[in-house]
RNA sequence: GCCCCCAUCGUCUAGUGGCCUAGGACACCACCCUUUCAAGGUGGCGACGCGGAUUCGAACUCCGCUGGGGGCACCA
């Protein structure tokens, strides 16, 4: 590209660039715009959930750009991880990054060449001009404008450069920026689909970068170039972008399109502190929730609650529900606190929804990764709809079946002191002599034996049974107890019977 | 400092002038069920930030205040 000389030369209009010029086509089409500087946020998977819903919701297309012009930033691998997390989760784009489509390439930073020609045109057209002011000398300024109580913007300082100047700057080997002209009067109107009709007064908006001196651009002249070339009809992304709008009005204008695609500002999701999401303070990424055993049902549910409900008392929604009754009108307009309460209890939900060969598959990795590479899905199905109800999380699962899973089983200590009474003992003794008898080997087979055995020597259901769940599972809470013998076997169930039975008081 | 947004139980929210002595969910507490832990059931605790104005009547409208958040980069 070329900057300097060549922009002050061309000072007649362009004709507008007929690419630029793209009607609002009937199908909607969003986009997910993140940029790969690391993992997928939550904060970020719900601008992406909602974006994504917003396109299901009204037949239209949802698109996947990724914004690398930050290159300092670019986290290699990243945007793998955010496919990755965009996936698990189950939201799905048309068309854009890994799976090309009509506007390729759908990565920044293949693209400048476009960014390139349309800042030129942009300076010559006169909306945008070249700026030599060094980063010192800004800093200087806006120092100097915060003493006096001005606003810290650019002060227009290169708006009107003579020839000479600027071959004087060209001279010293200053590399320019290019800036994009604002109004200094007058006012910029955004309407947003959350926030309704805001005004900004121009005087407040300060002309500001669109390209670099590397010649990378930056986010508020790709991502608009982008909705542009992209024919975006809806902008769905975080209200921190909100005050950059009427920068980006001005911008989608210049580039030919006087109507800007229609905007929705989602509220921000603030900490438990209700500060910004931290990565230092909070647990962020998808991808931890996903390893932290949490389903992706679960966290579709409770992203979707963040910021959004359909009436005063549905809470229990599908992806496939969303696709049919999400709708930005019902987007809430304050932040929300990530609760990680609410996300258990949904979790919960879902766990115990899930039919026990899938309940296996999905715990499997948790309970191989626990240290039992040997479980299989099988023993783990038959286990399921003994734990489903009692884990909030997969990373429980493991805890909960090892018992099944390891060949002995070590007895909780202080348990042990409280429950291995000599009564206890002995009702063990006598349980395992009756226990081999029992035919078949089933749960209420097990429990009718056990209960006689109870019954007959006048004991408490917990001081007879507490003892016997020790000797089995190792500990005193477990999953329930005549079904869990059931599954472990005679063989091994009767064993740790009689060992526990044979144990020093 | 300047600009913008927001304001209902601890949290997510319903509520768009009378249906509200404000509804639901999570959390919490109690009870029931029960061999443990859960799950489930029943009940309970718990909120319209403050001050004006409009109105016969304000959670809902308007103004101010206070409080919270966001933004003012050659980050996105």
């Amino acid at each position: 590209m070329e900057l300097g000389g060549s922009y002050l030369t061309a000072k007649h209009r362009l004709q507008t660039n007929s690419r630029s010029i793209r009607r609002m086509s009937e199908t909607v089409r969003t986009r997910f715009a993140p940029s790969p500087t690391g993992f997928l946020h939550v904060g970020t998977a719900r601008t992406a959930l909602y974006s994504y819903l917003f396109a299901r919701r009204h037949g239209g297309q949802f698109v996947l750009r990724m914004e690398d012009t930050d290159t300092e930033r670019n986290v290699a691998d990243s945007a793998q991880a955010i496919v990755d997390g965009l996936r698990w989760l189950g939201l799905d784009w048309d068309e854009g990054y890994l799976k090309g489509g009509p506007h390729e390439p759908y990565v920044q930073t293949q693209r400048l060449d476009r960014y390139h020609a349309a800042t030129n045109a942009l300076v010559a057209h006169g909306d945008a001009y070249p700026c030599y002011c060094t980063q010192a000398e800004l800093e200087q300024r806006r120092k100097a404008a915060e003493a006096c109580g001005l606003p810290p913007g650019y002060d227009g300082h290169c708006r009107a450069l003579t020839v000479e100047q600027v071959r004087a700057y060209e001279a010293e080997g200053r590399k320019p920026v290019v800036r994009f002209r604002l109004p200094d009067e007058g006012e910029t109107v955004v309407e947003d689909l959350i926030r309704g009709t805001v005004r900004f007064d121009n005087a407040t908006l300060t002309d500001f970068v669109i390209l670099r001196a590397n010649g990378i651009p930056t986010y508020h002249f790709s991502a608009v170039f982008d909705d542009v070339d992209m024919a975006i009809t809806h902008v769905v992304r975080g209200e921190d972008l909100f005050p950059s709008t009427p920068r980006h009005v001005h911008v989608f204008r210049a580039l030919g399109r006087p109507t800007p695609p229609a905007f929705a500002h989602l509220p921000l999701i603030v900490g438990a502190d209700r500060r910004k999401l931290s990565k230092r303070r909070d647990r962020l990424s998808v991808q931890q929730f996903q390893t932290d055993g949490y389903l992706p049902e679960a966290m579709v549910n409770y992203l979707a609650l963040l910021g959004w409900s359909l009436d005063d008392h549905t809470e229990l929604f599908t992806l496939t529900d969303l696709e049919r009754l999400f709708s930005l009108e019902r987007v809430s307009r304050n932040p929300a606190a990530f609760d990680t309460k609410k996300l258990d209890a949904l979790n919960g939900h879902y766990l115990r929804q899930l039919q026990p060969a899938d309940f296996a598959a999905r715990a499997l990795p948790f309970v191989h990764a626990a240290g039992f590479p040997g479980a299989e899905p099988g023993l783990l199905a038959e286990a399921a709809p003994l734990v489903q109800e009692r884990v909030t999380r997969l990373v429980e699962v493991p805890g909960m079946v090892g018992f099944l899973l390891d060949d002995e089983v070590e007895l909780d200590q202080a348990a042990a002191a409280k429950v291995l009474t000599d009564e206890g003992r002995a009702f063990l003794a006598e349980a395992a002599k009756r226990l081999e008898e029992v035919e078949p080997w089933t749960a209420a087979a097990i429990e009718a034996t056990l209960r006689g055995l109870q019954e007959e020597r006048g004991l408490k259901p917990k001081t007879a049974f507490q003892p016997v769940r020790l000797a089995v599972t190792g500990r005193l809470v477990s999953p329930p107890l005549f079904e869990s013998m059931e599954l472990l076997g005679r063989a091994r169930s009767l064993a740790r019977v009689e060992r526990a039975a044979g144990l020093p008081g």
